[in-house]
DNA sequence: TACTTCCAATTGAATGTTCATTCGGTCTGC
DNA sequence: GCAGACCGAATGAACATTCAATTGGAAGTA
């Protein structure tokens, strides 16, 4: 809506690289104000808890996936490449945001993580569902739930961008190819 | 090797369960010690630290993940039968056992998790490798290295059983069986 | 312009709590 | 009577959170 505070984004951003390189209980508040350049008080100002600060960074991370989705998800070209656009873009992402990825996955995996919301009022899978739903109008798909579908694809991901960026293995950008190309292959109907 | 002494698995079972309901860091070893009928300072006795008790418990549950694998990895049926009792084999240990899939998922996102061996010194990993190795032997497979198909493997399983899991939706055993369908179907080389 | 008022933004030292860890002592089987 | 297993109160450090005090600038007043 409004403009973030200037502070307010310096403590987020400052939470986000130290969460990544420390953890949650690896950084304490006193930590993230000295990082942010505020005063630990001023933390407060903005933010209610620690439990809210990391709340709220969720939310505000989580924007800018979904900013992603809408960003490729494009109805001019055809569902397969938009699927790869999308495919490529998020891995892009997250391969260039480590620490939006390592924050995403400790949070969901945290008791943080209260009351998530069912995949339908959760906003980035319902994104994924809708984009799927535009496959299965068009494409031969198997019939599986879009849901299912967009999870899939986001694990997918994910479990790609770890790999790369853990340095286990390089990739040529052939072979990367080959991994969403076969979550495209495997998606179609085949009888 | 030798059994584990009794306390000292009532100390494993105690800190899983925990873990699993809040977190690392909503488990102090006093709720761990009283829980596992067991003194604080008998902890002690058998583990240096926290974090060394957490990282026994790691390599603890990863064994009972490979026993699975090594389980339902058969060289006397087809590749592809073999592939599907896999995979429903991870399927049903993670849904019957979702403390251990959930300590799993905070460890690997965890400080904890320093030093996380290269897949070829991880023991689960290059199982998986092994397995797909055959499949290359025998079938007309993409070529994609092993270790990229376990970890794609492994992923899908888990992102299922979270799905599953959480509750967001019920799956007949006829889609779930779309599931790993699609992961076989993609491997297919197509051309 | 000069002066006052006011309030949100900001500070950081102080507080109180929550742990991980220690250690002197007890128990048990040999 | 020894040695390892075990106990649990005590210790001390780390941390989230508070709050009384300070700042700075916007609006009001004359």
């Amino acid at each position: 809506m409004e403009p973030i505070a200037e502070k307010k984004r310096a403590i987020f951003e400052s939470t986000l690289k130290l969460v990544r390189e420390n953890g949650f209980h690896g950084t304490p508040m006193s930590m993230v104000a000295k990082h942010a350049g505020v005063a630990a008080g001023t933390i407060y100002h903005y933010f209610g808890s620690k439990d809210q600060l990391i709340g709220e960074l969720f939310t505000y991370v989580q924007q800018q996936v979904i900013a992603v989705i809408k960003k490729e998800n494009c109805e001019t070209i055809s569902f397969k490449a938009c699927f790869f656009n999308l495919w490529f873009g998020l891995y892009s992402f997250y391969r260039e945001n480590p620490e939006v990825l390592k924050f995403f996955e400790q949070f969901v995996n945290s008791p943080y993580n209260t009351a998530r919301p069912s995949p339908e009022q959760d906003e980035l899978h319902e994104l994924l569902s809708t984009f799927f739903e535009r496959g299965i109008r068009e494409e031969q798909l198997k019939p599986i739930g879009t849901n299912v579908l967009g999870t899939l694809m986001h694990s997918n991901i994910i479990s790609t961008v770890r790999l790369v960026s853990s340095g286990w293995l390089v990739l040529e950008r052939k072979e990367l190819e080959l991994i969403p190309q076969i979550f495209w292959d495997g998606m179609q109907r085949t009888n």
